[in-house]
DNA sequence: GACCCTATGTCAGAATGCTGACATGAGTCA
DNA sequence: TGACTCATGTCAGCATTCTGACATAGGGTC
């Protein structure tokens, strides 16, 4: 009954168990996050700011996989709260490079280590052995989603 | 430079490549999606009712992984373009069992086959031992991250 | 029956992200 | 040099989803 030969069967399909562990991580993210006033794209913009420094707001808007569009109305927020800070001119280009402020690295501190805690209880109950595997499989899968679309 | 100790580093955080999967996975559904005009959401509602007819607003809210406000919005436009039938009065109590038409059904027949093109493409390079074990992995994640919540 | 608790359907407003569009700067090629 | 292409930053409008709120139905418990 719940699969009539043509179908997408749910209940075995691994499309729509990933949606359900994203959704369940990210519901998780956010309950960890609103205590300390922050939302996911905002902790991942700041996140990639501290690993990666004077990364530009399109290069922010891909590692936080959102359209540069989104990132750019964070960013003018974030700047104008002070959490980061950007250079009025264009070093060269338009590429304007965009740096934590002490304020956010501060602020950064308490989501990490709420983040983290959640990262943990998902792989609670799974080896290390069991966690390099899934590693290496969701990377194929994301390969092989891209060489579809880029031609690549 | 990239792991200062305390920070969750990007490059081999499970969360991160998770989301990362989770939006190559999006994109490439409404890339297939969008020349039959219809959306991710829509068709995980279709598809849900083609499995278990019947199902109530909330049921599909859940199964979809929205608010029940979003599902009702949705439905009432499917409803109004003959996608789907509701009763106007609930059998039992305020529930109000949902059924896909003929056109519903004819409608999901193309999206379904669009989006198996998808999730074979993902799993290609994957054994079959290596999909079973990802199935048993993201289960395993659902199951921790829901424990934390729920309490249950 | 009276009460409480939970789940449901639904409406309204707010927030978030996206698409479309434009100007500008850098690189390439003839 | 000039034309062409591509990536970037940014503004404006639209779409989708969410949060808040309310009335109602059903299952308990007393």
């Amino acid at each position: 009954m719940s699969q009539d030969g043509a179908g997408v069967d749910l209940e075995t399909s691994l499309g729509y168990l990933l949606k359900e562990v994203s959704s369940a991580l990210r519901v998780a993210m956010e309950e960890v996050l609103r205590p300390l006033g922050m939302s996911v794209t905002r902790y991942s913009c700041l996140e990639l700011l501290a690993q990666r420094p004077g990364l530009s707001n399109s290069e922010l808007a891909r590692g936080a996989f959102v359209t540069r569009q989104s990132m750019n109305v964070l960013l003018q927020t974030l700047e104008r709260e002070g959490y980061v800070t950007r250079p009025a001119e264009a070093p060269v280009g338009k590429v304007l490079p965009t740096r934590l402020t002490p304020r956010g690295r501060r602020s950064l501190e308490k989501a990490t280590v709420a983040v983290r805690s959640v990262e943990v209880r998902m792989l609670a109950g799974l080896t290390e052995t069991e966690q390099s595997t899934a590693f290496r499989i969701l990377r194929s899968m994301v390969r092989s989603l891209h060489d579809g679309n880029d031609g690549a």
